[in-house]
DNA sequence: CTGAAAGCGCTAACAG
DNA sequence: CTGTTAGCGCTTTCAG
C-alpha cells in the first residue's frame, strides 16, 4: 500500500512528491534547495534529477512549513498612518523594493491614526510572527511599545522621532529643525513678521515637534506668537480647510502660515481662495513634504522637502541590518535631510 | 528532568506553556480556544483555569503553526496596480476593513503595472498560500492566470473585466458603458462635435474598453474620429501631460477630450494651461474616477465617478463568499455602477 | 469531559 | 555524498 496517495489534480506538490519522483529522500531535496546553507556537496547527478523533478511538478516550497521550522517568516510588516497620504507612497514603494531584494514579503497595514488600529497591528504581528517591523506610530505610547518589545524580540524601526525606546531604531528628527528653517525663511527671506501655524496642538506626533520648531524660529527672531496664531488641524485636507477658516474669521490674521503637512496646506489654500483671498497675496502658505498634489494646486505649493524614497530605503536597510544580525544593541537614531522647495505659494 | 525548559524571558509562550500552567493537556487548551469548532463541552472549572493561564502568560496562538495544520492562512493578498494612484486607496481601505471583520490579515503588493511584478506576485502567493486573492491585473495573460489557477485552487476576484477565466469572479465592466455615457454627455449636453481621447491604445486594460466606449459614442452620434483624435497615455499624470502636448501641436485639435483616468486628465489640464490655453475654454476635459486631486486642480475636474469604497467592500465580500464556501462553481460577474460628476473642467 | 498521539511540510542534526 | 529522525506549534481524530 502506498504511503501517500497520488496527489489530487490541482493540489500543490510537496517536497515529498519531488523526492518520490526523483527517487531520493526528502532531505536531499531540501539540501539542494538550501545549498547555500549546507556545506555538504551533492552529486551533480542527483542534483539534476531533483531539479528536473522540481521543474516537472512546478514545485514551490511551502513558506508556512518552512517558517514554522526555521522560526523565520521571510515577511516584514509595515504600519503606515494613512494610505491616502501621498507622503507614505514613495516610502512604501521603496520598502517593497528593498524587501524584494532580500526576498521578503511585505504585510502592509493602515492605522488611520486610530489608537485601536495601532494596538491591533501589534497584536497581529505577535500572532503572525514577522521578522521585522517598520512603523509610523502616532498614538501608541512608549509603554505599549515596551510591553510589545519585551514579549516579542522582533526588531522595529520607527519613522519619526516621537518614539523613545532603547530597542528601536529611529529614522526622523527632521520636524523641529526643518520647521525652524522654514519659518526662518518666511521671516528673513520673505519679510513676514506675523507668522501663523496649523498643526496638531495635542500630543499627536509630529505635531509637537513642528510646533516647537515654529516657536523657536519666532523667538529667535524676536517675534511674538499672538493669541490666535496657531490653529489645530488633523493632518487631512479637510482639516486644513477648517483651520484656515478660523484664520479667515480673525480681525488681523497672520500674513504667512506654516502648515505642518502638505495635504492641510492645500486645504488651507483652497479655503482661502473660496473666501476670496489670494495666495500668496493675502497669505503666504508653506507645507511640509513634497507630494504630487503640491504641483497640482494653483498656486503651486512651497514645501519643506524630504527625500522620501531615500527615507524608505534607509528605513528598510536599517531593519534588515537587524534582521540579518549585522547590527546589534541599542536602538540607533538616523536624522534624515531636508531642503526647501520654493514655489509660488510663499 | 523537566520535559521543557522554562521559556526564556521574552520568548513567546506556546500552547504547551499554557497547558502546563493550567495543569491540563495541550489539546484541552486548543479546545477552549476553538470552542466553536468542537461540539464537546468543557467543564467550566478547567475553562477558567485555562483562560487565566492564557491571560497570565499573554498567550497568543501562533498563526504559522495553525496555518500549517489547518491549511488555511487567515490571510488574503491584494495586488494593486499603483499605490500612488488614489483610485486604489478607498478600495484598499475597504478591503482591509472587511478583512478585519473576518479576522483576516491582508498582504498588499504593488505591481506598478509591470509584467514581472505581476508574475512575481502569483509566485509569492503560491509559496505563501493565502486563502484568497484580489487583484487588478494589467499585464497578466489569461494563460498565466490559467496556469496559476490549475495549480493553486485559491479563489480569485479580479477588479476590472479585462480578465477572462471561468474560475475568477470579476467586478468591473464599467469602462465601456461609462465612457460611452460620458462622451455622449460631452456631445449632447455640451454640444461638442470634435471629441478626442487620451488612454492606452495598446492592449493594456482598461485602455481598450474605454476606447471602445468612446468609439461607440462617436459612431452613435454620427461623428468621425479624425486621424489625430486619440493619443496614447500611460495612466500617470506625466503621461497625461505628454499626450496633451501632442494635441497642442495640432492644427485643429478637438474641443473636448475624454481622458481614460483622472491622474492623466489632471496632467492634461496642467499641460494645456502651461501652453497658455484655458480649460474648459479651449478644451473641455473629462476624467475617469473621482479622486481627491479632482477638486484640488483648478478648474475642478468633471469625472466619471464610481463608488470606490463600495467596490472595495464588494470585491472583498465576494472573495469571502468563496473562501467560506458560500459560493461555488463558475466565476461570476458583477457590474458596478457609476454616475457623472459635473464640475468645472467640462 | 479530557488526554494521547498523529501529522501538516519543512530543516537540521546525526548516522552512515 | 545521502538517508533517517526529530521536532517547529498547532488541530483533530481516537480512546478512554
Amino acid at each position: 500500500m502506498a504511503k501517500r496517495k497520488t496527489p489530487p489534480i490541482g493540489s500543490i506538490p510537496t517536497m515529498h512528491d519531488v523526492a518520490k519522483l526523483a527517487g531520493v529522500s526528502q532531505s536531499t531535496v531540501s539540501r539542494v534547495l538550501n545549498q547555500s546553507v549546507t556545506l555538504v556537496p551533492i552529486s551533480e547527478e542527483t542534483r539534476q534529477k531533483i531539479l528536473n523533478a522540481i521543474r516537472e511538478l512546478g514545485y514551490q516550497p511551502n513558506m508556512i512549513a518552512r517558517s514554522l521550522r526555521t522560526q523565520r517568516s521571510q515577511m516584514i510588516a509595515v504600519m503606515i498612518g494613512d494610505i491616502s497620504n501621498a507622503f507614505y507612497h514613495p516610502i512604501v514603494r521603496a520598502v517593497q523594493d528593498v524587501a524584494r531584494a532580500y526576498d521578503y514579503d511585505v504585510l502592509i497595514s493602515n492605522s488611520d491614526h486610530i489608537y485601536e488600529n495601532e494596538v491591533r497591528f501589534l497584536e497581529t504581528v505577535l500572532r503572525r510572527p514577522v521578522d521585522g517591523i517598520i512603523m509610523a506610530p502616532h498614538r501608541l505610547t512608549t509603554e505599549d511599545l515596551d510591553k510589545f518589545i519585551t514579549r516579542s524580540q522582533i526588531p522595529i524601526v520607527a519613522l519619526g522621532a516621537q518614539v523613545q525606546h532603547p530597542a528601536v531604531d529611529v529614522v526622523g528628527g527632521t520636524s523641529e529643525p526643518a520647521t525652524y528653517d522654514a519659518v526662518m525663511w518666511l521671516i528673513q527671506e520673505r519679510g513676514h513678521r506675523r507668522v501663523g501655524f496649523i498643526g496638531t496642538l495635542d500630543e499627536m506626533p509630529p505635531g509637537p515637534a513642528r510646533y516647537r520648531g515654529y516657536q523657536r524660529a519666532m523667538e529667535t527672531s524676536g517675534l511674538v506668537i499672538e493669541h490666535d496664531f496657531a490653529h489645530h488641524g488633523d493632518f487631512t485636507l479637510e482639516g486644513g480647510k477648517l483651520a484656515m477658516q478660523n484664520f479667515l474669521k480673525q480681525e488681523n490674521p497672520p500674513s504667512a502660515i506654516f502648515v505642518a503637512n502638505s495635504p492641510m496646506a492645500i486645504g488651507a489654500i483652497l479655503a482661502a481662495q473660496a473666501a476670496g483671498c489670494t495666495v500668496p497675496g493675502d497669505f503666504s502658505i508653506m507645507g511640509f513634504d513634497d507630494i504630487p498634489e503640491a504641483t497640482i494646486i494653483h498656486p503651486t505649493l512651497t514645501t519643506v522637502t524630504r527625500d522620501l524614497p531615500n527615507i524608505g530605503r534607509q528605513v528598510a536597510e536599517i531593519l534588515f541590518e537587524r534582521i540579518d544580525g549585522r547590527a546589534e544593541g541599542q536602538g540607533r537614531f538616523f536624522q534624515s535631510g531636508w531642503k526647501l522647495t520654493i514655489r509660488e505659494s510663499a
